[in-house]
RNA sequence: GGGCACGUAGCUCAGUGGGAGAGCGCUCGCUUCACACGCGAGAGGUCGCUGGUUCGAAACCAGCCGUGCCCACCA
């Protein structure tokens, strides 16, 4: 035996934290995870990771995806492909500019002390030292990226596509800058997009407010009050002093005679028109609605349409302006409420006040509530772009899975609206715009422009960034050297599919099939597959500031990577999930299972005599029926997980693999093939070859799913270099034996029986039992039967009396000896398994009595349960 | 307001038209010469409720109850 089997046999536990690292560090040094760009995208096989943010580690939702996906690419790997996982880093403007002003504060100093430049210097030397956390994590998974071509979409190259992107949409007018009403968040202190508001539903006060009527349109009596007035409802009094129209609805009966009339803003004393606008709903309040249409969406769109001053009273910095009058001035949205109110009381102005449930958008990034306001902004047109991104879709050009998430989609895509494109951020993408002061020229251009071409004057850049998802748009092309016609992009775009939770379907995946398809003429990627969210054990979301998070990388350091990757894929499913610590258990379990078989098996072959393990060729070499047996569900399981890996199915890949290992190898075969293997007995080369080729082949089968354990044991199988570059095995149809697995489901049946009866009569383990089988299609499996089920099996049909009876499929089992057993006690099981059968005989019996069942079912379904039925009887009949 | 899911053993989940399953937990028994992160045997379920379709429903349909998520501009 050589020293590496000697170390093996000390080794009685598999321990990943002590192999786990060195077998990734020989991944990476053997370049399998770097292709040569070479060959066509239709061949090759590529998958852009959704980019992880710089400054991020790695969570759960990370682990569960970077799981997905290294099954999916370890497995093409494997089957031949040339495969590519294209890795990088996402700048994420918003979280990291958010960062690195923390750690300024904690400094003392802030951003806009240091200036523009040197803070974006110190967001980079922030990136440099945190920057790599997340990719040593992934390495730390065992995701097989190309870690040789890390990507960050502010690199250099990324840049010239970004800016390439922006002008050339800026010059087919998708692209465009307009004072706009924004999602202002007060928090970032930037503009944001829709999809980074999240509606909270909260109980605010609903004023109903009273304005008065100019007397006689302000012809005579100018400035005096009307009677009556109209009276409008809001939950936000202080943008009552930017209103600059009452709007009614046009078929609103009660108001008609109001419209063209002009109505007085309390405490402002602002003239209002009464303006007619289909938007007003006559069944809510009075149907009196007032218009402001600088912070409010609706009413924005209602000025615009009726040409109404934009009055702001509300500033960037989420406080009252000068324009709010004096009196509030500077005060906080929320004191300016209070003291609005107030003000409006002592007029006697506020008639009614009641709770009010309704929904408030707050900011996803910074949690601070949105404040809409009229800003000027850059945005991007949408319904151009939209139309082939939603025909892609439609004609499966892009297949998402599960394709429930296709209608959201299409549905999303239908109604989509501009995007508001630039933030007012340091960190990110600065916006290829130049203005010219002297003379207004706006230039858009990817090289900045020396001076004006108009009037030659001075040129001074947008100060804003983009938004950091338009970069991520480009992320399938972009990563691959786009706009050049790289040898990367020819080979590996488009991609093949994009696994990523649906909360970035928006966001992020329709943006990118639009881009896809503007840019390159052709969809990012085939397929779009939708994981599972990991929820919290408790069905919580998983979250620091709830403390309802779990670090997968400490779950990694307790239980190994491939434990934390199985038992992911084992919980994944078509819906939101539970972390399950009983999974990653599970899977900690069977590469320890697998371990302990691979090492069982290698030890009792080497020590074999006259063997030379080295020297042994793998090769299913079936000699009895549980050989023929267990190479025919090999194939089976073979065909089966290529087949689920392939339709996403990772759960029951998973937990099919478990299955294979425990209950059909571990706990049948090798219990089968111990006696063949015993170092005493004659060697037998053809189980050898089988075990090992039997153990390779599951072993190569596991790797995608767990692939430290596996490539340990691959080494001590004998395999060529790493299993990672070894070829998937491909289900064998003509070692598929219908025969050998009918016959060994009898015996494990059989056996099973038997062990319970042995457990009922208080059978010690060790008790070999006097028995005489009765009962057909037991031929060449009597042996395992005896031994794995305690019995000494007479072998003439005639002796002594049997003491008792168990029921084994296709006839009986007569004990012959109640030597330490107590045979009375079994007859309380016996009991309960007779009133079973009797129930079911019933059944049976009552469905083959009814007319209309013998009539109606199908012929072979009548017959299979006369089938049955006999069966049962049979069974009855031996109890 | 609209949409999408889900409700099966104590827990987490499979099962999509013909005798209710797994992992964990629980009970009992085992140092059986790979693994005690092990082996063997068990207990435990009116498959949310009510109707319907069907010879037959955990599964298909409808309604209800409960839970989760997404989308949405009624002040």
């Amino acid at each position: 035996m050589d020293d590496r089997l000697k170390e093996l046999e000390r080794r009685t536990r598999f321990d990943p934290a002590e192999v786990e690292p060195g077998i990734a560090e020989r991944w990476l040094e053997s370049g399998l995870f770097h292709p040569a760009p070479e060959g066509e995208a239709a061949e090759n096989y590529s998958i852009a990771i959704p980019p992880p943010n710089v400054t991020g580690s790695l969570h759960m939702g990370h682990a569960l995806n970077g799981s997905i996906q290294d099954v999916l690419v370890r497995y093409r790997r494997m089957t031949g492909r040339r495969t590519k996982w294209i890795l990088g880093t996402d700048h994420a403007g918003i979280a990291t500019q958010a960062q690195v002003e923390k750690a300024l504060r904690a400094e003392g100093t802030s951003r806009q002390e240091l200036g523009r430049e040197e803070f974006v210097r110190r967001v980079w030397e922030w990136r440099e030292h945190y920057g790599h956390t997340i990719v040593a994590q992934l390495k730390r998974l065992g995701a097989s990226c190309d870690y040789s071509e890390e990507r960050f979409t502010l690199d250099d190259g990324y840049h010239r596509a970004v800016v390439a992107v922006f002008v050339a949409l800026y010059e087919q007018g998708l692209v465009y800058r307009d004072r706009y009403i924004v999602n202002w968040d007060p928090g970032t202190h930037s503009a944001i997009s829709d999809l980074e508001v999240e509606e909270r539903e909260e109980t605010d006060t609903l004023y109903s407010i009273r304005y008065d009527l100019l007397a006689g349109d302000g012809a005579a009596g100018h400035g005096q009050a009307a009677p009556g007035g109209v009276t409008i409802a809001t939950v936000r009094p202080e943008t009552l002093l930017a209103d600059t129209a009452v709007a009614v609805n046009p078929r609103d009966e009660r108001y008609t005679d109001l419209v063209g009339r002009t109505a007085i803003l309390p405490l402002v004393g602002r003239h209002l028109p009464v303006i007619a606008d289909d938007y007003v709903k006559t069944d809510f309040g009075t149907g009196q609605l007032k218009v402001t249409p600088a912070h409010d969406p609706n009413d924005f769109e209602i000025g615009r349409r009726h040409e109404l001053d934009q009055v702001s009273v509300i500033g960037e910095d989420g406080r009252m302006t000068s324009e709010a009058g004096e009196r509030f001035a500077g005060l906080t949205v929320q004191d300016a409420r209070q003291a609005v109110v107030q003000a409006l009381r002592e007029e006697g102005r506020i008639v009614a006040e009641e709770p009010y449930r309704h929904s408030v958008p707050y900011s996803h990034r910074s949690g601070r509530r949105i404040e809409p306001l009229i800003s000027l902004q850059w945005f991007m047109r949408m319904d151009e772009l939209a139309a082939p991104a939603i025909q892609a879709v439609r004609d499966g050009a892009v297949r998402i899975v599960p394709d429930n998430h296709r209608r959201v989609y299409l549905d999303w895509m239908q109604n989509i609206r501009p995007w508001c494109l630039s933030r007012q951020l340091w960190w990110g993408h600065r916006l290829p715009v130049y203005y010219c002061d002297r003379c207004g020229e706006t230039l858009v251009a990817e090289q900045p422009p020396e001076r004006c071409v108009s009037c030659h004057g001075e040129l001074r850049q947008d100060e804003d960034v983009l938004d950091t998802w338009f970069s991520s748009a480009l992320w399938p092309f972009a990563t691959l050297g786009w706009p050049a016609q790289t040898p990367e992009l020819a080979a590996f775009y488009p991609t093949d599919v994009l696994s990523t939770a649906r909360d970035i379907l928006f966001l992020w995946v329709a943006r990118m099939i639009m881009m896809g398809l503007r840019f390159t003429g052709r969809v990012p990627f085939g397929e779009v597959y939708i994981h599972s969210v990991i929820q919290a054990p408790d069905g919580r979301r998983m979250s620091k500031s709830l403390g309802t998070g779990i670090d997968p990388v400490e779950e990694i350091e307790r239980h190994g990577a491939d434990a934390v990757r199985f038992g992911l894929l084992a919980m994944s499913s078509s819906q939101d999930v539970r972390y399950s610590a009983e999974k990653v258990q599970q899977g900690q379990a069977l590469a320890n299972k697998l371990f302990n078989a691979t090492r069982f098996a290698l030890l009792r072959i080497a020590s074999l005599p006259g063997v030379d393990l080295a020297a042994l060729a793998p090769a299913p070499r079936p000699r009895t029926v549980a050989d023929r047996w267990i190479l025919s569900r090999l194939q089976q399981v073979l065909a089966d997980t290529a087949a689920r890996i392939e339709s996403y199915d990772f759960s029951h890949a998973a937990l099919g693999l478990y299955d294979f290992v425990y209950a059909e190898l571990c706990d049948w075969y090798l219990e089968i093939v111990k006696p063949r293997l015993a170092s005493d007995a004659e060697p037998d080369l053809d189980l050898a070859a089988t075990l090992l080729h039997l153990l390779r082949q599951t072993v190569a089968l596991a790797h995608p799913i767990i692939p430290f354990v596996t490539e340990e044991l691959w080494s001590y199988l004998g395999g060529d270099g790493l299993l990672a570059g070894a070829a998937w095995p491909r289900a064998d149809v003509s070692l598929i034996d219908m025969d050998a697995e009918v016959a060994l489901e009898r015996v494990v049946e059989a056996v099973t029986a038997i062990r319970g009866w042995r457990d009922s009569v208080g059978a010690r383990p060790g008790l070999i039992v006097p028995a005489r089988l009765r009962a057909d299609g037991y031929d060449g499996t009597q042996g395992m039967l005896a031994r794995l089920a305690r019995m000494d099996l007479a072998t003439d049909g005639a002796g002594p009396e049997p003491v008792a009876i168990v029921a084994v499929p296709c006839g009986v089992l007569e004990i012959l000896s109640d030597d330490g057993l107590d045979l009375a006690a079994a007859e309380q099981r016996r009991q309960a398994a007779r009133g079973k059968l009797q129930a079911e005989i019933a059944r049976v019996e009552g469905k083959l009595a009814n007319g209309r069942f013998l009539e109606r079912a199908p012929a072979e379904v009548v017959a299979s349960e006369r089938e049955k039925l006999a069966r049962l009887h049979d069974e009855m009949e031996a109890l």
